[in-house]
Parts: structure tokens; C-alpha cells; sequence
DNA sequence: CCCTTATGTTCTATGTGTGTTCTATTATAG
DNA sequence: CTATAATAGAACACACATAGAACATAAGGG
């Protein structure tokens, strides 16, 4: 989808990345002009029609200040929802974050991403500030590892074990005890699918 | 299709790969011509067709600028060179591989994928058939976990420790012992700068 | 509600940068 | 010598860009 644009379309994508960052308000063709140096808004609204044709600009039907750039999302990038820590809540990132996430790394179901807090999972190889990816699903097969809700509040990352009336969390740190709950206590958020770390 | 180019052909070809990773947009024919020292964009023209045909170049009909090399490269996939278990040579893979590696697993300089063999580093959180990522290069700093070839034929994956006189590798790995060398048996193949784990 | 103003849309005309094609000439190798 | 590669240069065709006018539509004020 990304034709090749010409110089000046590519100039006139630039100026709108740019400025969008900047202002709040698309700019008006008038005002493109004068900061492009063109004299001819009619020029400009050609070129403009070229980006959108591209797919890069949103079709601006006759709106005031309509010359929206298009975000493309990132197909290979997933949400960072926040951080997980044993026996807190998820505790949320201030605003939406994304990271690219390798398809093998992740399942064809709706993934997102999580940031480990803590040494619960250290002894297979989950360390304090892994990156996992996390399949959204509410069921769970013995021996996975998932995020667990406990009673509607603290969420976990621990591998799982179900039995008849309890359900068993195993943390991977000898220093940790398994904790049983009832199941109705236990809410299963997501299965671990996926696990990254940066060393620099 | 992969004809033996003639001699300018490749220079241009050459030349083609290097301003395209300098400069947005491809060359005119002119600057070309320009750069090349012809004096003459037809016979500038013939020789591209060539590349053309050759399969190398895209088909630039009548554009303005379109002089661009063919490149099926995914920017975010690295390749796979093989599997590294401690004590023996990096074992390639058959047909060439890459992977998706996220932005931030990565560095700005050249890096590679491996696949871990073995528990060697499994206190530090890397496990049997992770894939590592390897910023290539030579020096390390000590404490760094790197990719050493000993005397020229044994890749390993250990933390590095430099002494004058001597170099130590250390293993994550209570029931293995540090291995020392003389600084000129050791040759450092890169250094670890991320880590991705499948789980499903 | 109408009028004005600001702004987006469409059209034609024009210039020029740049790719294309051609012919002719000169190297270079076998 | 012959064939292939490489070059120059002219002539051409078309992509790209621009200006400017005229028109259409949205927004706001009286």
C-alpha cells in the first residue's frame, strides 16, 4: 500500500506529520500554502487528493481544516496495557503504549502486552522487566501460565493448576508458596504466549 | 534471473544501494549521470533496463525518480544464522531464515538471531530454544553476555569477564564452572541485547 | 433567515524537469 | 575482424507541478 509518493507529496506528508504533532487543528489549504510556499491552494488540493487516493490522508469531504493525516496501525504492533505485579492490580501505563511483537511470539487470538514486576516467575526464566504477551482468553489448561484476577482485584502472573473445587497458583520461586483459592474467586484474564527482554 | 551484470552495471548497482540508504527519495537520471561521471542519461537509461531485466531494479515506467532497487526485506525481521550450544560450533540452518525482532530488542548496528541450545545461561532467565538477539561486534565490556568463539571453532553464550592476561567465561549455571582462556584464544562474535521466548 | 466570509473543489492552461528512444561513435575482448 | 559493451548527444514524450479563475459549500452574525 505504500506507493511510492512524489517529492512533494512526501514533502507535503512531512509538513502534516509535523504539524499534527504540534497544533490541535488540521491546518486549512490556505495556510498549507503559505507554509509550503505555493500560491495556488487549487495546486495543493491536487496533490492533497493524491495522499488520500495513496491511502495516507483521510478523505476530506468539503470539511473545514479536514487534512487528516491516516494513523496506520502497526499490524506487527500490540498494546502495552501496563505493569504486572504478584498481588497488585495491573497497574495501567498514563497513555496508550504499543511495542511490536514478532507473529511468532504471539497467537491469532486478540493479544496484548504486559511488563513483570517482581521475581514470582523467576525460576522459568520470567525475570523483573520481561516484556510477555498474553492471549485473552477466560479458560486455561493445567501447567499454562496466566493472569489471574483474584477476587475481582489483584492480578497475578502464576502457572496454573485446576482441580475439582480449588484452584492452584504456582509461582516459580522456591522462596514462594503456592496459593489455593476457590474457583469462583479465581478469574483467568489471559494465557501466557509469549516472553521478550532487552539487555541494553 | 540472476545474470552476471557487466562491470558498470554493478557499479551502478553499487552505487544504487548505497544512496538508498542516504537519501529519501531515488535518484534523477541526471544525478546519476552526475554521480557516475557519464555525460549522457540515454546511455545511463540502457544500462538501468538492463538492471531491470536483470530483475533488480523495479520497472520505472515514464516516473519521475523511479530508479528503485527491488527489496523484499522486511525492516523489522533479522535473520536466523543457526543454533549456539555451549561448546560447539554455531550450527546454521539449512535455507536462509529470518524473524521479526521488535525495534526494541535491537540496536542501531548490525545484529543477528540465534537459538539457544542447552541450560548454560539458565539462572540468568535464558532457556533451551529461546532465540537471542546479537548486536555483532568484537569488544565487549565485562559483564556482558556475549557470543565467544573459542580457539576459532567452539561458539559459546557466557558472560564475559576480561582480566589482564586472561579471559573468563561465566555460566548462569550453579552446576557448571567458569572456563578461562588466554585473551587470543577468545574471540568475541557479538553481544546479547535481546531475548524472545515462544510459549505456545 | 439571508448575507458574508472563509474555505474546499473543480477546471483550464502552462512550463519544465525528467524518463524514453534513437542514431552514431568509440572502446574492449575473443 | 567481429561482437559486445559503453558512451555521447539529439529529439521526443510525458509526469509533475504550478497558477489562477470560477464555483461550491460550511460556518457565523446580524
Amino acid at each position: 500500500m505504500n506507493r511510492s509518493l512524489t517529492r512533494r507529496q512526501q514533502e507535503i506528508y512531512d509538513f502534516l506529520s509535523q504539524h499534527g504533532s504540534e497544533f490541535e487543528h488540521p491546518p486549512t489549504l490556505d495556510e498549507l500554502c503559505n507554509a509550503l510556499g505555493l500560491s495556488s491552494k487549487g495546486s495543493l488540493h491536487k496533490q492533497i487528493q493524491a495522499l488520500v487516493d495513496a491511502g495516507l490522508v483521510e478523505p476530506m469531504n468539503n470539511q473545514r481544516r479536514g487534512v487528516r493525516l491516516i494513523q496506520e496501525e502497526d499490524h506487527t504492533a500490540l498494546p502495552v496495557l501496563g505493569y504486572i505485579a504478584a498481588g497488585h492490580p495491573i497497574e495501567a501505563i498514563e497513555q496508550r503504549e504499543t511495542i511490536q511483537v514478532p507473529e511468532l511470539l504471539r497467537t491469532a487470538r486478540p493479544c496484548y502486552v504486559l511488563q513483570v514486576r517482581g521475581d514470582s516467575m523467576i525460576e522459568d526464566g520470567i525475570l523483573d522487566g520481561d516484556h510477555i504477551v498474553i492471549e485473552q482468553r477466560e479458560q486455561a489448561r493445567n501447567g499454562e501460565i496466566v493472569v489471574a484476577l483474584i477476587d475481582g482485584s489483584d492480578a497475578t502472573l502464576k502457572r496454573i493448576e485446576q482441580r475439582p473445587g480449588e484452584v492452584i497458583l504456582h509461582p516459580a520461586n522456591s522462596q514462594m508458596s503456592p496459593m489455593r483459592f476457590s474457583p469462583d474467586q479465581v478469574s483467568i484474564q489471559g494465557v501466557l504466549v509469549g516472553q521478550m527482554r532487552v539487555y541494553h
